[in-house]
RNA sequence: AUUGUUAUGCAGACAAUCGCAUCAAUUUUGAUGAGGAAAGUCCGAGCAUCAAGAGAACUGGGUGCCGAUUAACGAUCGGUGGAGGCGACUCUAAGACUAGUGCAACAGAAAUAAACCGCCGUAAAAGGUAAGGAUGGAAAGGUGGUGUAAGAGACCACCGCUUAGUUAGAGAUAACUGAGGCUCUGUAAACUCCACCUGAUGCAAGGUCAAAAGGGCAUAUGUGCUUGUUCUCUCACGCCCUGAAUGAACCGCUUGAACUUAUUGGCAACAAUAAGUCUAGAUAGAUGAUUGUCUAAUACAGAACUCGGCUUAUAGCAUAACUGACCGC
RNA sequence: GCAGAGAUGGCCGAGCGGUUUAAGGCGCACGCUUGGAAAGCGUGUGAGGUAAAAAGCCUCCGCAGGUUCGAAUCCUGUUCUCUGCG
C-alpha cells in the first residue's frame, strides 16, 4: 500500500514554479533567448526534474486573454516536449502576444527552444 | 411592407482523441467544473477582529416629494409634481433662500436697491412718475383695458404667485370657492436649518500548530477600554518583547435572506405554501488543442469569503405588445 | 483580492466658482553685452481649426454628462498612472 502511494507521488511531480523568490532568481541569473513575442529564461538546476513558470504582464490584455495565452503556452510545451530535465525556465510574453493564433505561438516557441538546445550542446 | 418605443429570452449543442482541477471509489475508472455582467468596487448586509457593556454632550459622514417592498440600502415597485417627444413612451439628488450668513465678475443710472435718458408739470425751478429706452442670467408679477396732467394693482378681466377653507385621496397632491392686491431676484451638487440614519477595519479579517523558558514595563490615588473628541457609571487585572521564520500545512471555504417547478395573494416590486435539487472551491491560481456535424454561433469577457442592488462593456438571433407615416378597403 | 492618491502648455508646477484659460520656473527664439563664447539683462513665446497673411473667431486643464447666469475648480460616471497591505 505504502509503495503504491510512493509510486503515485513519484508520477505526479509538480513542474510549476511557485515562489516569487524563484522567479526573481531566474530573471537575474537566467540565460536569455528572444523571439518577436516571447522571452525565454533558462537556468540549470541541481534537481533532476524541470520547472517552468509563465509570466504575462497586465499590459498584454485583460484577465481572460492572459489566461487563454497561458493555457496555450502550457499546451504547446506539453505536446511538443520542449522542456528538458535539470533546467528551470520562465516564459515571458510581450508585444501583444495575446493577439497571436495558436500555430504562430507554436512556431515561435519551437524556434526558441531550438536555440536553447544548440547553446547547450556547445 | 416600413418607422420607432417598451419588455423578455438565448450567450452555442452533440461526438471523438490528448490534457488540467476537485471529489468519490479504487488501480484505472466515474461524476462535476466560471458570468450576464464573474468587471468597476459605487452602496447595503452577513461573518471576523478591536477585553465586555450602558448612557450623555459635541463633532464628522450620509440620505432628502409620497406610499409600499425588502434582512438592509443611497436599491426596487406604484403614484404626485416638473422636463422632453406628433405619439407609443422616456428622463427627473424633487425638503427649506419667508431662521440667519455668504456669493452674484463684466456690463448697466441702479443688483435688493431707484432714477441716467425719458414722460408730466412750469416762465424757470420745486415737484410728480416709472409707460418706453439701454445692460444683464436676473430690473420690482405678465398681457390687455379703465383711469390720469403724466403714470402706477390705483381699479377691472384673464393668467401667475401667496394664503384660508371645503371636497377627493392612505399621502405627496389635485379640483373648487374666497381673500391678499403682489409685501417675497437667483444660488443650499455655498455655509447652514429641519427630519431620519450612522463605531472602525476588511478573509492579506481572523483562528489552529503555539508551548516551556527568559526579559522589560506597570502594579490600584494605577493601567486599560467601548478606534473622531470629551465625560459619567458598571467592568477587567495585566500588557509588550524574545522564543518565532521573508516558514509550511490546515481551518475560515462554500447549504445559502440558495436554486428549480407549481399554486395562491398583490396593479407591481415582492411575499406565502408545497414538492424537488445539492450546483466550482483553485492558491503562480483548474476549461485548452485538433477534427467532424448542425447553426445566426460571432461580441464583451474568467469565480478568489458569501449574498442583495447599482454602474459600465457587449456581437448576433428570436419573441411579444404598442406608436407614427404611407398604401388599400 | 482589499485600501488609498493623482492627471493643468514641450517639461516641472501654482491656481480650486468670475472678466482675454493660466502665476512662476526650466526650455526655445530675438536683441543688448563680448574680440568670441558662457553668465547676466531685456523682449517675446501653448496647441489645434478657420484664414493668402495679420487681426479676429471657435475648441482644448485625462474623457463624458450634470448643477450654476458662469466650472480647470462643485457633483456623478468613466479611462489611465502611481502607492500601501502577507
Amino acid at each position: 500500500m505504502e509503495e503504491k502511494n510512493y509510486q503515485h507521488n513519484k508520477i505526479k511531480i509538480d513542474h510549476r514554479l511557485k515562489k516569487n523568490k524563484q522567479f526573481n532568481y531566474i530573471f537575474r541569473k537566467g540565460i536569455k533567448y528572444h523571439s518577436k513575442n516571447f522571452n525565454l529564461y533558462a537556468v540549470s538546476s541541481k534537481f533532476k526534474t524541470y520547472k517552468i513558470g509563465y509570466s504575462i504582464s497586465k499590459k498584454e490584455g485583460k484577465a481572460n486573454k492572459r489566461n487563454l495565452l497561458r493555457r496555450r503556452l502550457k499546451e504547446i510545451v506539453r505536446k511538443n516536449q520542449l522542456v528538458k530535465d535539470n533546467y528551470n525556465y520562465i516564459l515571458q510574453a510581450k508585444n501583444g502576444a495575446t493577439l497571436l493564433t495558436y500555430s504562430e505561438i507554436e512556431h515561435q516557441l519551437i524556434n526558441l527552444f531550438k536555440k536553447h538546445e544548440e547553446n547547450k550542446s556547445f
